[in-house]
DNA sequence: CTGAGATTTTATCATTTGTAAAATGAGATG
DNA sequence: CATCTCATTTTACAAATGATAAAATCTCAG
C-alpha cells in the first residue's frame, strides 16, 4: 500500500530497531501485547499451546508483519506465543501509538486497512487449501512457495505448520524422495 | 466499529435494498465483483470449485458481510462463487463507491480496517482449530454456536464446511446421538 | 575425536477418514 | 396412492494418518 512521504515519515519516526536471539519469546499468550514489528532480519513463528502440545499456524521471514492478533484487533489477551527460530532484527512500532495514527491518519488507517485485508486473503487460502489438500500436496505447495523454510525450520515446526504429525510429513519427505 | 452520524449517513446514503430467491449466485468466480452486501435476512455460503467437487468455505447469516474476497482486496477475480441458500433480503454498496469513501473518509477507513481486521481473527481461529481439533469436535462447536445451521443448511454443504465427506459427518452425527 | 543430546527416520499397529454403492426417508407430483 | 427425485444414512472395504517405540543420524561442546 502506497503512502505518501509524510505519513510514511510519521510511521518511521515511531518506530524503533531491536533485536533478539533465536529461542526468545516476544510475545506471549495470555498477555495483551499490541506492539507491532517488522522482520528485517530473520525467522518467527507463532504457535498456541494446545492442551499438553502446541501448534504452530504461523512462519513469517523477512518483510514479514508480527504482532498478537487478538491483542492488536481487539486489546484482549492473545491466544499465540511467537518465538523466534534465528537471531533477528526486528523495527518495532508501539501498538498504542499506532492506534492513535490509525484515528489521525487517513492515508495510516487505510495502509492498516489493507495490511489486514492481505492478511485475511491469504489466511483464507491457506483455510481452503487445508479443507482439500492433501498434506502430501500441502508439502509439495511449501517446498514450491517457501523452499528456505525447510532448510531453516525444525521439521516438527514444520509438521505442525502442516496440520500432520512430525512422523507423517517423515514419511511424505521419503515418499517426495522417490 | 463505532460511526458518527455524519459518516454513517454517507454510507447509508449510498445503499440500496435488495432480493433475491434462494439458489442465486450472487458473486461468481474467476469475476470481478467489487460489490458488497450485508445481509438483512436470509443465509449464504462462498465455495470454491476444486477440480470436479466444490468446497464451502464460509457460512454468513443475519448481520453478515458478504463480498467477493480477492475483488475486494486486489480487483482480481476472486476464486469463490457465493450462493443464497435461502431467499435473502441484502443491502447493497457499489464497492467503487466504498473504496472511493475509504480514502475520503477517516471514519469509513477506520471501519473498514476493523471489519477486515475481525474477519482475519475469525478466519485465523478456524485454521487453528482445524489443525488440531478432530472432525467430532468441529461438529460440536458448529453446534454450539450456529445451532441453526443445522436446521437451514444441507448436510453435503455442512460436511464440506467442517473439511470432511458427508459419510464422515453421517457418522459423527450418529456418534453424537448415543 | 568422542559422547550426549537433539533431530530425523523406520517400523508396527490402531484409528480415522475416504470411496463407492446400497438402503432409507421425506417431499413433490401426477 | 404410486412413483419419482433428492437428501440422508448405512454398510463394506481401502487408503491415509496417528501413536508409540526404537533405530539411525546429526550436532556440537569438551
Amino acid at each position: 500500500m502506497p503512502l505518501p512521504a509524510s505519513s510514511k515519515a510519521t510511521l518511521t519516526g515511531h518506530i524503533k530497531e531491536v533485536s533478539f536471539k533465536k529461542g526468545h519469546l516476544i510475545i506471549k499468550a495470555n498477555k495483551i501485547d499490541q506492539n507491532i514489528y517488522f522482520i528485517k532480519k530473520g525467522l518467527v513463528r507463532a504457535f498456541a499451546d494446545i492442551g499438553e502440545s502446541e501448534v504452530t499456524f504461523w512462519i513469517g521471514k523477512e518483510g514479514a508483519t508480527i504482532i498478537s492478533m487478538r491483542s492488536y484487533v481487539e486489546h484482549k489477551e492473545g491466544y499465540e506465543h511467537i518465538e523466534l527460530l534465528e537471531d533477528c532484527e526486528l523495527y518495532q512500532l508501539e501498538g498504542t501509538i499506532l492506534q492513535e495514527l490509525f484515528l489521525a491518519d487517513i492515508h495510516i488507517a487505510n495502509w492498516g486497512r489493507k495490511f489486514a485485508e492481505l492478511e485475511l486473503i491469504h489466511t483464507e487460502e491457506r483455510l481452503i487449501s487445508r479443507q482439500f489438500k492433501t498434506a502430501t500436496e500441502r508439502y509439495k505447495d511449501l517446498l514450491q512457495n517457501n523452499p528456505d523454510f525447510l532448510q531453516r525450520v525444525q521439521l516438527n515446526v514444520i509438521a505442525s505448520y502442516l496440520g500432520i504429525t512430525q512422523v507423517s510429513l517423515s514419511r511424505i519427505r521419503a515418499d517426495v524422495r522417490c
